[in-house]
DNA sequence: CAAGAATGCGAGCGACCGCTCGTGTTTGTC
DNA sequence: GACAAACACGAGCGGTCGCTCGCATTCTTG
């Protein structure tokens, strides 16, 4: 039985090797953004990272291998750069100053990684983005919903859990459109996210600091 | 230089012919509703039709042409149900008495046609689909900033375009999740969209009646 | 420096997709 | 009923895309 399955680790790699790899990965990240994962083709992968495509496939066995790696690394990149998502909770924070964290964190991580947000947003990733797309929007909204317990101890939790849905669609609508602009009308649409979030949630806060 | 342009007008069709048109469309509806435009194939929606590939191509020129009167027809049963959409101003009514009547006449038309969201939110539509989209989008904008102008008198140009926008983001966000769930729950989402827009106007409006 | 492994190439295979075309059937008109 | 036009069919053409394979090149290792 245990020999069975097959383990594809003996393949040792050079220096050359994760060079190409991390190469093939940026190339994938651009044409991703540019054309989303279905009209993506591995030759045109290829072509931006400047080499053939049978190197690619040296590489990675299929082209939902590419983006399965990338999603990883983003994911892994925005755990080690902003340690755990959504720091449970801090009651002495107002409500303010806990959505514009959390939108902050969120915003400087999606600006700096516009893939992300392609991989995730498209209608057309398969099998295996999918998953890691529901899983971690799951993980988000379970982090969202603690988030919201405790600043709104007065709600049910079917209450909490659609809030919480209507926050992560809040914070997508204003993604797409902070992404839409640069310069100060950016920062100006990243403001009325926060005014959107807080003017929501702030008639459900119980006796927080920082009402109006 | 008149004769140059072709004109395709003498296709008469015969009442089988529009029949078939019809059903070409409700089949189309049907498979751009579950796959998207792009991974839609025209094989498949003459199979959900029920006909060869070659009589689908007898009443449209190519794949884009289906997705574009389907899109035409949808417009126009709009606008034929509700009148114009966003009905201008009406200085009597309430902040949430006018959002929650946008809202739900949206919803509604939306709910009913599943089809419509799908063709504008994919990001993979071609051409003059996309223009159509821009075309609706610059127009719904248009009338979202009339409505906010009337409303928030407090607010310069530059602001109601961006509120315009959020408000638009916004909406598309919570349809979103309207169409993911049913029954009460479906319910209780269209209201927390009302709430959003409400909670997030509302500072922002003059002294309208119906101020918390 | 040899030998083997890892890397690199690019023509091309198989599958699918948008679309066509030759042919046969139904419908409207006299 | 005769004739033409509209309708219907489905095999298949041209093109793209994901991916493979045989072979050449570069690196590592002893």
């Amino acid at each position: 039985m245990s020999d069975t399955s097959e383990q594809e680790q003996p393949r040792r790699r050079q220096a050359r090797g994760e060079r190409r790899i991390a190469q093939l990965l940026t190339a994938a990240a651009q044409v991703f953004c540019t054309t989303g994962y279905t009209a993506a083709s591995t030759n045109a992968i290829a072509r931006e990272a400047g080499v053939s495509p049978g190197t690619l496939y040296q590489f990675f066995p299929n082209k939902e291998a590419i983006a399965v790696e990338l999603g990883d690394r983003l994911m892994h990149e925005m755990r080690e750069t902003y340690g755990e998502v959504l720091t449970p909770v801090d009651p002495a924070t107002s409500l303010e100053e806990a959505v514009g964290s959390a939108v902050d964190r969120f915003m400087a991580f999606n600006t700096e990684h516009p893939v992300f947000f392609a991989l995730m947003h498209g209608p057309d990733v398969p099998g295996r983005i999918a998953d890691a797309h529901d899983q971690l929007h799951t993980t988000l909204i379970g982090r969202i919903e603690d988030l919201l317990a405790s600043l709104l101890p007065r709600s049910s939790p079917a209450d909490i859990t659609r809030t919480a849905h209507v926050c992560l669609g809040v914070y997508k609508a204003g993604l797409e459109l902070v992404l839409a602009h640069e310069g100060a009308e950016r920062t100006a649409y990243v403001q009325e996210v926060k005014n959107v979030l807080t003017r929501y949630l702030q008639p459900l806060a119980g006796d927080r600091p920082g009402a109006a």
